[in-house]
DNA sequence: CGTAAAATTGAGCTGTCTCAATCAATGTGG
DNA sequence: CCACATTGATTGAGACAGCTCAATTTTACG
C-alpha cells in the first residue's frame, strides 16, 4: 500500500530510479513509533495500519493533529524538515517503509510524477490541517465528529477499503475525543445521538454510515 | 520589509537574480485582498501592514488561520499550489509585492539561501498551524489568548517592531476572538482579567506586556 | 463634530466537562 | 479453552466555562 509514487502514469523513468527500501519495518499496536523532536534522516510512509500525529501539552492534555492511513507519509513536512515536532503513535499494528530524504529529494527533482504526487499529498495534508483549525475553533461537538467521520470515510473510500456502508475502523472513543477536542464521555453522547438518528454506527471495530448526506450537511 | 530572500548571507549570486517586482501594490484597511478559491500565478509577500488568512463556515462563523505580518508570504502553500483555499483580508492598510511563482521556483532551485529561507518560512507557518490545532482543541480561553499574544510578541520582536514593553497592535477584540475560537465578549473578559492582574494592556492600538513570564507560563 | 464601530459590563443560559459507577469487550496466562 | 484482568463503552448527576442577548460607554473615522 505504498502507492504514493506510482499513483499516476510514469511520465518519465525517474520514478523507477527511486529505490524502494528493502526493509518494511513492522510496528506493534498502541506504541509510539517516533518521538517528538527526533531528527529523522528518512521519510517513513505507512504501508499498513493506522497511526496518529499527536501533540502533547502540559497536564496530560493531548491533541491528535492527523490520522495517518496506509499509503500516507507520516508527515509531508519531513520531506523538507528533518525535525519531527510531533509524536507518531501506532493505533493498530502495521508497517512502514523508510525512504531516504536525500534520495527522495533527488527523485522529486528528476520526476514530474513523483514531485507532483508528493506535493499533492503534502497539500492535502495542509488543507486538512486548515480545516481542522476551523473545525476546532468554530464547530459544535456533533459537527466536529461528523467532520472527522466524513473525512476518514472519503479517504478510506479512495483507498478502496470501504465496502457498501461499512469500513474497518480501529479508532476508540478516546481517539475521536483527542482528534476533535472533546471528552471521550461526550463523544459517546454524540455517537449515541447519531446512532439513535439512524445515521452512524460504530461497533466491533466497524464503522457503518447509513445516512452520509445528513453527516455531510453537518460539515458545511 | 521584504526580507524573506535576503535574511541570510548570499552564499551564491542567484539571490540577486530574483527580480523584485517593480510594483508594490497597496491595499486599504479592512478589505479582502484575495478571495478563497482564487487561482494565483504569483506569491504575494506583504511588505507593510497586517493581514489574516481566514476560513469561513456556514452561518457566518469564521476562523482566522493565521496573522500575516510584514515580510511574510501570504501563505507558503502558494509556492507549491496555485489554488488559494483561504481568503486573505487586510487588517490595516499596507502593501505587498507579487512574486511570480515560476520565477520563484527557479530562484529556489538555483540558490540555497533562497530555498532555505522560503522553506524555513513555510516550516514555521506549518508549525504555527499545528500549535494552533492543539491550542483550539485543548486549551482554555485564557491560555488561548496568551498563546496568541506571545506568538505575535515574539514575531514582532524578531521584526524589531517591539519597543520596550509595547508594540503597535492593530487587532480588535473580534480578531482575537476569531483567531482563538472565542467570542469577542469573552475575549474582553479574559483581557480584563489580564489587565487587572497587571500582565497585559491593550488600548489605543498599543499592546503592552508587563509580565511576559506569566503569559508564557500559560502557553506550556 | 456627528455617526458608526468597537469595547465594556451584566444577567442568565447551555453545551460540554467532571466525577463516578456499571457494564461490555478484549486480551492474557494457565 | 476458560477465568481473570484490563481496557473501553455507557449512563447519570451535577458543575462550570464560555455563550447569548442587551444596554451603555468609549473610541475611531469621515
Amino acid at each position: 500500500m505504498c502507492s504514493l509514487f506510482f499513483g499516476r502514469g510514469q511520465d518519465d523513468n525517474a520514478a523507477t530510479d527511486l529505490k524502494i527500501p528493502q526493509s518494511q519495518i513492522e510496528f506493534p499496536a498502541r506504541r509510539t513509533i517516533f518521538r517528538r523532536h527526533e531528527t529523522m534522516d528518512c521519510v517513513p510512509i505507512v504501508c499498513d495500519g493506522w497511526a496518529t500525529a499527536t501533540m502533547a501539552l502540559s497536564s496530560g492534555r493531548q491533541q491528535i493533529l492527523s490520522f495517518i492511513l496506509p499509503g500516507e507519509m507520516v508527515t509531508g513536512r519531513l520531506v523538507f524538515d528533518p525535525q519531527l515536532h510531533v509524536s507518531i503513535d501506532a493505533i493498530t499494528g502495521g508497517s512502514y517503509r523508510a525512504y531516504d530524504r536525500a534520495q527522495l529529494r533527488i527523485a522529486m527533482a528528476g520526476s514530474q510524477s513523483i514531485f507532483g504526487n508528493i506535493l499533492s499529498a503534502f497539500n492535502a495534508e495542509n488543507a486538512r490541517a486548515d480545516q481542522l483549525i476551523a473545525t476546532l475553533g468554530r464547530r459544535t461537538a456533533a459537527e466536529r465528529v461528523a467532520c472527522l467521520l466524513v473525512d476518514l470515510w472519503d479517504r478510506l473510500t479512495k483507498l478502496q477499503m470501504v465496502q457498501g456502508d461499512s469500513v474497518e475502523f480501529p479508532l476508540r472513543h478516546s481517539h475521536i475525543a483527542d482528534a476533535t477536542g472533546l471528552t471521550s464521555v461526550y463523544v459517546n453522547t454524540v455517537l449515541r445521538e447519531f446512532r439513535h438518528a439512524g445515521v452512524v454506527t460504530i461497533s466491533g471495530r466497524l464503522l457503518r454510515i447509513f445516512d452520509i448526506a445528513k453527516l455531510r450537511r453537518l460539515t458545511l
